[in-house]
RNA sequence: GGUGGGGUGACCGAGUGGCUAAUGGUAGCAGACUGUAAAUCUGCCGGGCUCUGCCCUACGUAGGUUCGAAUCCUACCCCCACCA
């Protein structure tokens, strides 16, 4: 339970297998995010059709609503949600950073001042642990504070130093309550640091110290720095990374942030802009990014993206996911979004038969290729 | 036929002498979105140009008053309500 077999490398990427209570996961992997125990618009059995064998939860927001207590009552998340595979659910941390106006940290926790009725709520290292232990997905994640890409030092020293003291907290917490019964979940620590080399190799030192773990996650990137700075950071932070463990880049990301991701060691990816950008008409394809609402879509009587196997794609002309954007049908929001996690999770597929094929730098040169011509960033 | 109300940019609808190419909203067009406070947000939205500005056209139609009118006056056309 719990482990990480590797399986094979190739030009920096990593092809390996997963196992969990639920399931097995095939890395490099894209997570399709679950907030509040939906990956939104769509039916579990459509995100299993899509490719997806782990999706995550949020433990912040199903603590406001319905209460972990509800699901524990219904069974849990799995039986609660109908998931049968392997989930994880993000600790909350995230929330401290993109709820900035609504929360005050403390070195005790976090009180978050609730956007649905203004109650107020205490997050901390332990609550996270015990909301998730309640949750009950395969994967727990320390509970972090998360700064923005522009953080100045001091701030980021602030941020990751209360990340290793609140991992060190988390972590015993989360080790008596599963002391009190079979190994069900696990939790997996994250780096922070921001921008700044010496402090990500003083998280990823001190997090290991606080180890050992079955999984180490990146937190902090993809939050407004440059592109560049984060492939920076991901590089210096490969030779640290224990070989034998899966490594999770949190909160990414785009098709080209998956590649360059998968070629500096990440296996697992989660990102909302599949599902978000999917309902706001935006869609990822082989032929580059497009825009369904445009109105030289009116007429297209092709499918969005030719090469895509997804649902969507094997039934319906842009044209009408157009139309179903223009009238306001939600149906076009479910149809785009299931091409987009299908997208990514095909991605990374592909770049794992790549990489157990040697022949990843070629792929991802390839990709690059394709990406230069129709011009993305 | 009479009396009263009204005709504003694709649509709805503010504005009652200068700050008005004209508030808002809708529709339309384009863009953004990275561990989801997001089916959200932003920009454009009469035409033209030598485009941080300039010119033309525009508030039912035609004329008038005024330095200046979508706003005031006259006539006409059309719509609505009520009365005959």
């Amino acid at each position: 339970m719990f482990t990480f077999h590797l399986e094979g490398t190739d030009g920096g990427g990593r092809a390996g297998r997963l196992v969990l209570p639920h399931g097995i996961v095939e890395t490099p992997a894209f997570m399709p995010v679950g907030t509040h125990g939906a990956v939104r618009g769509l039916h579990p059995a459509e995100v299993q059709e899509a490719g997806a064998t782990i999706i995550l939860g949020n433990t912040y927001h199903l603590h406001l609503r319905p209460g972990e207590q509800v699901i524990e009552a219904l069974g849990g998340l799995h039986r609660f949600t109908t998931w049968p595979g392997p989930m994880l659910t993000d600790s909350g941390g995230f929330q401290v950073f993109s709820l900035e106006g609504l929360r005050r940290i403390e070195e005790g926790g976090v009180e978050f001042v609730s956007h649905i009725d203004g109650s107020t709520r205490v997050l901390t290292p332990e609550s996270s642990m015990e909301i998730q232990w309640a949750l009950g997905a395969d994967v727990a994640m320390a509970f972090d504070h998360v700064v923005p890409g522009q953080a100045p030092h001091a701030l980021a020293t602030e941020g990751m130093e209360r990340t290793l003291r609140w991992l060190a907290r988390g972590r015993d917490r989360h080790a008596e309550l599963a002391a009190e019964s079979a190994p069900r979940q696990t939790l997996w620590p994250i780096v922070q640091g921001g921008t700044h080399a010496d402090l990500r190799a003083r998280s990823l030192e001190g997090t290991l110290a606080l180890g050992p773990w079955t999984g180490i996650a990146i937190g902090g990137l993809s939050v407004g720095e440059p592109k560049p700075v984060m492939h920076e950071v991901l590089e210096r932070l490969g030779p640290g990374l224990p070989e034998d463990r899966p490594r999770y880049l949190m909160g990414v990301g785009f098709p080209d942030d998956l590649v360059e991701g998968i070629a500096r060691g990440v296996d697992l990816f989660d990102c909302v802009a599949a599902t978000r950008n999917g309902r706001h008409g935006s869609a990822w394809t082989t032929g580059g990014k497009v825009n369904v609402r445009k109105a030289g879509h009116r007429r297209l009587d092709e499918p969005l993206d030719p090469e895509c196997d997804c649902a969507t794609c094997r039934r319906f002309s842009v044209g009408y996911l157009r139309h179903l954007f223009v009238a306001g049908e939600m149906l076009g929001m479910r149809l785009v979004s299931l091409h987009n996690i299908r997208f990514l999770i095909r991605l990374a597929a592909d770049a794992r038969r790549a990489i157990e094929e040697h022949r990843f730098t070629a792929w991802r040169r390839a990709w690059h290729a394709r990406s230069h011509a129709r011009g993305d960033a």
